[in-house]
Order: C-alpha cells, then sequence, then structure tokens
DNA sequence: ATGGCATAATTGTTATGA
C-alpha cells in the first residue's frame, strides 16, 4: 500500500497539481488537509475520474481534511465526537487499515488564545484514541501536525525555536499523541532528519531551503513495521502555484 | 518591529496561515 498526506492549501486552486500528483505516484491512499471549502464545493468528480473515492469533512473558507482512496472507504467519522466546529479530522477503514487524516491546529503565536487551542486540540486527540482505538490495531495519523518533533526537522532551528512550531511545549503534547502508541514512519527511514516537508511562501523559503518537516506519518508498530520506504515529492514544492507544503509518500509491504 | 506571500470570501479589505 501506498500512502501519501499532502497540505494542499486549498483543493480547488491545487486541483490541476493535485491530479497531476495522483498521476505521478499512484497512491492508494491520500490524506489531504486545509480543502478551504464546503463538501459542497470539493472537486469530486475530477478525484473520482482520477480514480479515486473521496470522504471529505469540508467547512467554509478554512480547514477541510479528506481521504482519498483506491477502494471504498467505509465507517467514515467526521470530527472527534463533539462540539468543535473546525473540519480538522477524518477518519475511515481502508481495507483492513483505520486511517486518521488530521489538520492540527496552528496556533499563530506562543501564549495566544490558538496556541491553548491547539495544545487542547492535541489533548483532545489523545483522549479520542484512547477511546476509539488500540495500539495494537492496525492505524495509521497522517497529516499537518503543525509540530517539528526536534531540531533535526528543522533547517534553522535557532530561527524557529521560540514559535508555535517548536516550542517545547508543543512538543509535549505531540509527543503525548504519538506515545499513545505510533511510530514516527518517516524517521524510521531518515533517522539523521534534514528532510523537510514545508517551506515558507515569504522571505524566499524555499530557494533558501528553510524547511521543516511539519507533515508526519504515525502508524501503530504492527503496521509500521511493514513500511518500506517514506520520501518527500521536494519537486512538488517548486515553481508558480505551489502548495507551500510537499506530500509525503509512504509505502508499507503488501500484506497478501 | 515589520513585512514578505498565498488563499477565501468579497470587490477593498480582513482573517488566517506557519
Amino acid at each position: 500500500m501506498k500512502l501519501m498526506t499532502w497540505n494542499v492549501n486549498s483543493v480547488r486552486s491545487r486541483l490541476q497539481r493535485l491530479v497531476a500528483v495522483l498521476d505521478r505516484h499512484e497512491p492508494d491512499v491520500v490524506c489531504l488537509q486545509e480543502l478551504k471549502g464546503i463538501e459542497e464545493v470539493f472537486p469530486r468528480e475530477a478525484i473520482e475520474a482520477a480514480g479515486y473515492y473521496a470522504a471529505v469533512y469540508g467547512q467554509k473558507a478554512y480547514n477541510g481534511v479528506a481521504i482519498l482512496s483506491r477502494t471504498e472507504p467505509e465507517r467514515i467519522v467526521r470530527g472527534m465526537g463533539d462540539e468543535d466546529p473546525q473540519a480538522r479530522l477524518i477518519a475511515a477503514d481502508i481495507r483492513d487499515v483505520r486511517v486518521l487524516s488530521a489538520y492540527v491546529p496552528n496556533g499563530s503565536e506562543v501564549g495566544s488564545e490558538k496556541y491553548q487551542y491547539k495544545l487542547a486540540w492535541l489533548k483532545r486527540l489523545t483522549a479520542h484514541l484512547a477511546a476509539e482505538y488500540s495500539p495494537d490495531d492496525k492505524v495509521v495519523l497522517c497529516g499537518d501536525f503543525n509540530v517539528a518533533v526536534d531540531d533535526a526537522d528543522v533547517r534553522n532551528p535557532a530561527k524557529w525555536a521560540d514559535s508555535v512550531l517548536c516550542h517545547p511545549t508543543v512538543r509535549d503534547a505531540l509527543e503525548s499523541v504519538r506515545a499513545w502508541g505510533f511510530v514516527d514512519v518517516f524517521r524510521k527511514h531518515h533517522p539523521a532528519g534534514g528532510v523537510y516537508s514545508w517551506w515558507d511562501y515569504r522571505r524566499l523559503g524555499f530557494q533558501t531551503d528553510d524547511g521543516i518537516r511539519l507533515d508526519h506519518v504515525y502508524a501503530t508498530a504492527s503496521l509500521a513495521a511493514e513500511s518500506t520506504a517514506a520520501d518527500v515529492d521536494r519537486d512538488e514544492r517548486k515553481g508558480k502555484g505551489a502548495s507551500d507544503h510537499a506530500p509525503v509518500v509512504v509505502t508499507f509491504e503488501d500484506r497478501h
């Protein structure tokens, strides 16, 4: 199974690139974030024409997550079963794997209300996982976590040290999610770090390789043991009309 | 300290991102 996660930064404005990415990589499952629109404006026909089912959790203007799949997604669940109106989590069974696509809040600035919401969201996610799943299941949590787990994933650590992406409090909150029962699958294949998935549109972020790895694939141990490769499609960040995030692609060996 | 750039909702400007 080939799995991709990508923050597309508007699925409508990125549609041509998304279809090209699907053609290029032929993933079995794709977790998308930042759709930036309600489900009614999701480009379902184009995605289906490319050969994919789509489970969509949209919202006006902001956020929005989806799971695309070659096979029909089952047991689709939007959100965490509470009253939060922000569309940031969708889950579905893809064959025998529970797949979750997550868009963790950015947090704006350390100490702000949005930062508190980010920390609380990660805490809610940990509780949700504990309530709904077992680390013994085959579960993969993918998405834009808006957290660099350590400085090996940051090209210029000093510059980002006090940011909402690298602050110790948010790293601790993400570590609590991971400690529920996940392996950082990308890290398994790139133990030394130095591979990034996001570059700021501003200040020549990509041109100067001022990158950070924010997009993660967290799999439970039995599933993580089956991964054979993990890579960032850095070329997708190039040129006019790119998302500020590049796709992350992970391959798991087939069990059947 | 601020802005840089991109997108949506909306038509001039604001909210948000990371």
